[in-house]
DNA sequence: ACATTTTTTTAGACAAGTCTAAAACTTATA
DNA sequence: TATAAGTTTTAGACTTGTCTAAAAAAATGT
């Protein structure tokens, strides 16, 4: 395993979000602005990680990660997710507040640690945002899951993660009362825009957004 | 408070460290020697921090800490000896296997971060080599201490600190059973070379060297 | 199909931090 | 006190990562 950069690690985790949030090919100025840069900038950076076989890159046509771009940035995550965890449950942050820490902490990269504060935190299996953490192995144990949006009305299923972790979203759910791990029912759902009202742990009615239904995954129940 | 780069903050922390531990000025070959660069590359980073009034430097005498230098100093020195204290209280690992890992993490500034981990700590106020960490305010609450080479024959004292944090010296004082917190009694020193017996614990008999004994802080007892 | 807009890459510059080799300065020694 | 030895600084080069401005390529619209 090539020893990396902090910046090179940045774009790495980066582009393994993009690519499997969806998209097959990540284009350039996407990166830039999940990184914070100038296009210009993630050009430079792409031909560094291709000269280190951790991406392929063809000019003008976007990237997709290599097998062992792939493995590489499962570690990092690896290390970002655990951090959250620590933060989360073991020094109070909430949810919202953990992003930027996490990102700095994500690069100390002592391999003991990571295996110890794993092992502290009890060998977690998923990160507050409900992102399963990789193993050491850089294995993932995902569950299954579809996006609010695709529950049918009537259906009920359990809150397992959100893919959208900025601090604005998560406030957002806080206030409304949906989090990790809470029971939801698709009571309506609006074809006019896309929204739909929910209740959640056969308490409490909540209108969301079709934006917002389609950052919250769920696991349905066997029903 | 000024921002500082991770080289700043290793140098003024290795600066802070050599100007206490007895010398009033600090030359460039020891802090070259101790930050692990060449000579040429300190000269380049004393006139930045002098640019910064962290640090006093008239060229060819050598280097002192301005008094923001000095506070500045003890903020990173909190954060170091913090995630010392977590390494070995919560992630057990051993006193000498934390010096590379508290180098990374000391770089991280979040405040609210050393604030709760400080709290999760719960406020210690040593670290497992028995350095003083410094509150909030970035005040010490230094113990008096004096060398084990200074403690006359007959007296005992408890140890306080150690002065040498490397995996060698540590593993050394684990080997023949001297810790932070010990029990030690002198019962015979040797004028030819400075060496001397100890009685730790009212238990063991343990004979040092002089560098050695130069290297353990000891706070004598009432008596 | 061709002109316009958008995206991406290149060219050239800059800041931080490091290095080697050489020059400047200080200290030790004969 | 002159010379040698050791220390420190400077000069110049290199790497990493960033930027702006301009050029090149791709996508879009009429
Ligand atoms: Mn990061
Ligand atoms: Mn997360
Ligand atoms: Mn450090
Ligand atoms: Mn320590």
């Amino acid at each position: 395993m090539k020893s990396l950069s902090a910046a090179e690690e940045n774009y790495l985790r980066t582009i393994y979000k993009l690519v499997t949030d969806g998209l097959e090919k990540v284009s350039t100025n996407e990166i830039a602005a999940a990184v914070n840069t100038k296009a210009a900038s993630v050009s430079d950076m792409l031909k560094k990680l291709a000269e280190k076989k951790l991406i392929d890159y063809r000019k003008y046509y976007g990237v997709s990660l290599t097998e062992e771009g792939r493995k590489t940035a499962l570690f990092i995550i690896r290390r970002y997710r655990l951090w959250e965890v620590f933060l989360v449950d073991k020094l109070k942050f909430n949810w919202d507040e953990v992003n930027a820490i996490a990102e700095e902490l994500e690069h100390v990269k002592a391999p003991l640690l990571v295996r110890r504060l794993d092992e502290y935190l009890g060998f977690p299996k998923f990160d507050p945002h409900g992102d399963p953490i990789p193993d050491e192995f850089g294995e993932l144990s995902d569950k299954p899951r579809i996006t609010l949006q695709e529950v049918p009305v009537g259906q009920s299923g359990k809150i397992v993660s959100v893919s959208d972790t900025s601090a604005n979203f998560l406030k957002y759910l806080d206030k409304v009362g949906i989090y990790i791990g809470a029971k939801v029912l698709v009571l309506e759902k609006i074809e006019y825009d896309g929204s739909q009202e929910l209740f959640i742990d056969n308490q409490k009615k909540v209108f969301v957004s079709k934006e917002v239904a389609a950052n919250i995954q769920v696991m349905l129940h066997p029903n």
